[in-house]
DNA sequence: CCTAAATAACTTGTATACAAGTTTCTGTGA
DNA sequence: TCACAGAAACTTGTATACAAGTTATTTAGG
């Protein structure tokens, strides 16, 4: 497990939620791992009850198993689950973004403008991790346009699974075509040709569908059957 | 806050979850009142650990608010909140029940026959509150054969708002339509009829549309803005 | 050396005590 | 009667103590 600076300004349980959440994205808390409230309390400087809430909400999320007075694990990455959680991206991003067309205003499109510019930027440098962050960002402005906060909150817990093969995925997808699906979306979003962005949106999801199989394959420890 | 039994094998704090929901979704606890974390402690007569928990979890889910040091309040019902659990229903139904069309074993049809049936039995019967049970168990059954459980429970946290305006149009709506909704998305289902399951979900949901304006000049202590 | 029982060291679940801050009440003064 | 200060009674956030159960270790007996 990674360290990861408390914000000032966050509250004990935010900060134990943020840390633990991140190191299981990232796979420093790697998947089939044995985790302790009293030893990440201790980690983190806390007490064990913002550390106890933060763990129940992932585990409602499916990533901690809890197994009462056993021992709590970080889940394996099951399959089921990144399927749906590609089902709903599938599903939900698509309409979103349709809803975007309608909806989007000019201070959308520049928001939009300058991440895509953003991330355009940071592909010269090789900034990977730039634009990881901006890739999150990039969809959730799209559902800020599409007035669909409450949504992409939702989105953000499920998509955990699907995160964690994304991370695995880091080198073998290549981030140009990232970007391009991205600005490729945006500039559809300015002709309110929502056709072209259902197409893209599939186009986009399925270059993660590619190396699942190769993935699992490095890494047969990680995942569930 | 109405009493609900605690259940021998579950823990004070799915107790705790489970009797507070069910009391903010039959509107026993009111939008906009003040709960205290002791007090409902006290009535449940479980401590404040099991108690905190849950209340966090469901201003998770935006249904409470919880204000530091000052209080928590059972949420208004916000129209955006109401209109972006519709919006799911309409995306994330379709979307399954087509699924479902191409994966449904006779297993699920069979069940699907049983919840539809009793639906008609207790429709003569008039017990509303069974017809209600049956109809939330029919959408479960429904997710379930399209294997997407995960995104059911996901579904139903977001569809707290969207529970308590069918709690307040209970009696306006008519259930015989919507039972004879639910009868003709079975047949649809065994015919693999997808264009008519997406209709028969979209008009199934323009019912609960019509009369929120009147539940709410009827209830407008209960909406905000 | 091996087995088995006792025990110690863990786990999470729950209750309680304390901390920090807000609101409300109460009493005192003019 | 009104204004204001201060205390008391609340709120949630956090830390800690204890309860109940599981696992690992240790120790005694053969």
């Amino acid at each position: 497990m990674k360290e990861i600076a408390k914000l000032p300004t966050e509250t004990a349980r935010d900060y134990a939620l943020r840390a633990i959440r991140e190191n299981i994205v990232s796979l420093d808390l790697e998947p089939g791992t044995g985790i302790s409230e009293n030893e990440i309390a201790g980690f983190l400087g806390v007490s064990r009850t913002p550390v106890r809430e933060a763990i129940q909400e992932l585990s409602k999320a499916a990533v901690i198993e809890i197994y009462p007075q056993r021992g709590s694990y970080v889940a394996l990455i099951d399959s089921t689950f990144v399927e749906e959680a590609r089902f709903l991206r599938k599903t939900l991003d698509i309409a979103v973004i349709e809803e975007a067309c309608d909806l989007a205003t000019q201070a959308d499109i520049d928001r939009l403008e300058e991440n895509v510019a953003l991330q355009e930027f940071y592909l010269q440098t090789q900034a990977a991790d730039k634009i990881y962050l901006l890739d999150d960002e990039f969809h959730k402005l799209i559902y800020s346009a599409a007035k669909k906060e409450t949504l992409h909150a939702m989105r953000s817990n499920i998509m955990l699974h699907f995160d964690r093969v994304r991370t695995l995925s880091m080198k073998t997808v290549k981030d140009t075509k990232i970007v391009g699906d991205h600005r490729q979306m945006l500039e559809s979003i300015k002709k309110k040709d929502k056709e072209s962005c259902r197409m893209l949106v599939e186009k986009h999801l399925s270059r993660y569908h590619i190396d699942e199989a190769e993935i699992r394959a490095a890494y047969p420890q990680y995942f569930k059957d």
